[in-house]
DNA sequence: TGTGACAATGAAATTCACTCTCATGTCGTA
DNA sequence: TACGACATGAGAGTGAATTTCATTGTCACA
């Protein structure tokens, strides 16, 4: 099931773990940090927290995956890369799901000529109750 | 110019103070906990910076002035209250603006239905390069 | 196979924003 | 003044994110 990464790059093996581990999981998953760590010290246990961070960095750096930074969260998650997308957070427990929707490409266009900024990304999250959350109320 | 809170409610003096600072920052301003704190001291020196804190945690459960997160910044901003606007940050220095662009309604409810939550808010931020960010390339 | 240069690793310390605790201070009311 | 309720300041605590450092592993090339 490890998803090779194609081409001529050689990833040190605990990187690739952490890349399998975080590919694994799924679009529509979210893995906080301590999550890919659990993961990945059940495929090599003594694999240190460090590493772990680190791979992450690189793979971030590298587009392999994507961190995502959800307000009122606690911490960062991270997801493999796919189709552009929104996330959603419940404000209750703290599920973040995806949602398909993109921003549309004028916006970004807009965006650049009233601000003088040149854009690379848009980052769109929504807050509100998952439907087991407002069921439990 | 300390604007002054309308209607019934007597707010501590210091959380006044700290909703002034917010307030006199002005639309488009974007000030961290720690901006808040030094201009609060200028003011009031000995002020704490629990004071501080709480202050902003009241305002904004009293809806009088907004907290921001932005991914990539290293720390929540805030501002006053105001329309309906995104925020776009500059990858190289890390300054953050306001854009004039609101979700569309339909989009919202476009997503309750695709995910079943109820959807309070929707949160639109992007990142890209300031106008001299480029320039200094 | 030996070796040197360099990257990767694990443990732990550090940083930093944020949050909380507690003892004290202040204010309004009777 | 006595009292209750809330505000305040100092500082400690929390937890995720990041870095340091000594060690180990890896790879290209002789």
């Amino acid at each position: 099931m490890a998803t090779e990464i194609s081409a001529s790059v050689s990833l040190p093996k605990n990187y690739q773990l952490v890349f399998d581990v975080v590919q694994e999981s799924g679009l529509g998953r979210h893995l906080t940090m301590a999550d890919v760590f659990t993961r990945a010290t059940e495929r090599r246990p003594g694999i240190g927290y460090s590493t772990v961070y680190r791979g992450l960095v690189r793979l971030r750096e590298m587009g392999l995956i994507a961190e995502i930074v959800v307000p009122g969260a606690e911490s960062a998650t991270y997801e493999p890369v796919g189709p552009q997308h929104a996330h959603v957070r419940c404000i209750a427990c703290g599920a973040i799901e995806d949602v398909s929707y993109a921003l549309p490409a004028r916006i970004l266009k807009t965006v650049e000529s009233q601000t003088g900024f040149s854009i690379d990304t848009g980052n769109v999250t929504f807050a509100g109750r998952c439907a087991s959350c407002r069921a439990a109320l």
